[in-house]
DNA sequence: TGTCCACTGGAAGGGAGGGCTT
DNA sequence: AAGCCCTCCCTTCCAGTGGACA
């Protein structure tokens, strides 16, 4: 039985308390600030919205609606356009005065679901109320779950939108072979219709896919340029607006957050979280008013919590070859090769008996950490001394390192130090 | 111009693990 | 319990690469 100590049932009455009698810089649900959030109103693109709407409404006439694919960087709108575009087709849907259509919108993140079986599953598991239970996370072959989800789907005329958001990550992953089915679904299909969206943030990946997909999926393609400051501006304050009260925000602090985005990527997923990390650190120091200051203060919280959770989320392996660069680097190398990171590698995972992977693996290791921003690796080449990467570390070194140490695992090589120094030049 | 280095990066496949069917 | 299927992580193999150097 867990008693409570008497001191600490006093302390844990009142230590929420001076936080909550403070008043709130929020109006209401800060989840407005949210990029998940999906407001009534999508600014600056109605354009694409109007381009897609005039695509999708074959689905409201009972047609199956061209396969789109739509281009864009992160932060764009691409997805909150998506999820709006459903909110509305199936409110279109059941505003239809004959109701003959089945419309159904699912949409899917690949970065999520990112296997054949898994995206088939989940488009399945839409259709459960025609089916006698769910289809298994696993077990299932592809072909079983593709066949009955085929069967289902066209029990009775509908009209199936699906939405794959991040498909390139989805191709280079699983290949193409779930697409070309799902494209090529609709002429074994009596009843029923589907069409597919594709959402991606890298324009080469077209080039990946089989032709006959590439031209299937791509009939309409949609691209959504990045917002300019003005724009940034325009969505940060529709938000702030819905989000906190009069006269919380100093002048000067949305033009701050939108030139600070705009600048680097025009994205506004990373504006808005900006605002509101701004915004709770003024809460936390309950001050009244969101000021300039806080955006700064909040740009270099949102920088190092990324590094912090990327570090923090990698396997034992990959935390075992970043230690070996920081290593490297503190010993005094600062442009290493693999070769390097691997003969320091080598050393730590003996001394934490962990199991010592091959180069190639390292190798792959080497370039997941560059993809995740922690170091940059570029492939160089020295002439005689060989084709190789030159790997540099991105994160801060001293706080990374001990965010590393602090992992049990890594515990019998906490303090170590390299004894090799790089030959390089 | 050919050689050489130290890899890179693609492909194939093994094995473990999780979950389902028979 | 055995067999099957899928995914993930990894190894092994090997052709290819870019630029310095002889």
């Amino acid at each position: 039985m867990w008693c409570k100590p008497k001191g600490e049932a006093k302390l844990q009455e009142n230590i929420f308390k001076e936080y909550l009698e403070g008043k709130s810089i929020f109006k209401r649900d800060r989840n407005v600030l949210r990029p998940s959030y999906i407001p009534d109103k999508l600014l600056h693109r109605d354009e694409q919205i109007k381009h897609i709407a005039s695509i999708l409404v074959s689905a409201l006439r009972g047609d199956q609606p061209s396969n789109i694919l739509v281009f864009g960087k992160t932060g764009t709108g691409k997805t909150a356009t998506a999820k709006y575009m459903g909110k509305e087709i199936i409110k279109a849907a059941g505003d239809l005065s004959e109701p003959l259509k089945d419309v159904r919108y699912i949409y899917i993140n690949c970065e999520i679901v990112d296997t054949q079986y898994g995206v088939l599953q989940n488009i399945g598991n839409h259709f459960i109320e025609e089916f006698d239970e769910r289809i298994p996370p696993t077990g299932w072959s592809t072909e079983r779950v593709y066949n009955l989800l085929w069967e289902k789907m066209d029990k009775v005329p509908r009209v199936v939108v699906v939405v794959l958001d991040e498909i390139d990550r989805f191709v280079y992953k699983s290949g193409d072979d779930t697409l070309y089915h799902l494209t090529k679904i609709n002429d074994d299909l009596k009843n029923a219709k589907l069409s597919l969206i594709g959402i991606s943030n890298d324009l080469k990946f077209t080039e990946m896919l089989d032709p006959r997909v590439r031209s299937r999926l791509s009939d309409e393609k949609i691209v959504f340029p990045p917002y300019d400051a003005d724009q940034l501006k325009d969505i940060l304050r529709q938000r702030a607006e819905m989000a906190f009260e009069v006269g919380v925000i100093e002048e000067g602090v949305i033009g701050l957050c939108a030139a600070v985005e705009a600048h680097e990527h025009g994205d506004a997923r990373r504006a808005l979280d900006l605002l509101r990390v701004a915004a709770e650190i003024a809460e936390r120091n309950q001050e009244t008013e969101i000021s300039e200051n806080h955006v700064i203060k909040a740009k270099n919280k949102i920088e190092l919590d990324c590094v912090i959770e990327a570090v923090r989320t990698l396997p034992l392996q990959s935390k075992l070859v970043l230690l070996a660069i920081l290593l490297g680097e503190e010993s005094g190398n600062s442009k290493q090769m693999t070769g390097d990171v691997y003969t320091a590698y080598k050393e730590l995972a003996k001394k934490s008996a962990t199991g010592i992977l091959t180069q190639r693996r390292v190798a792959d290791l080497i370039s997941e950490l560059d993809m995740l921003g922690l170091v940059s690796a570029r492939v160089k080449s020295f002439g005689r001394g060989g084709r190789t990467r030159e790997i540099l570390v991105s994160v801060p070194l001293l706080e990374t390192k001990r965010l590393l140490e602090k992992d049990p695992l890594l515990e019998p090589v906490r303090g170590f130090k390299l004894k090799l120094q790089s030959t390089l030049m």
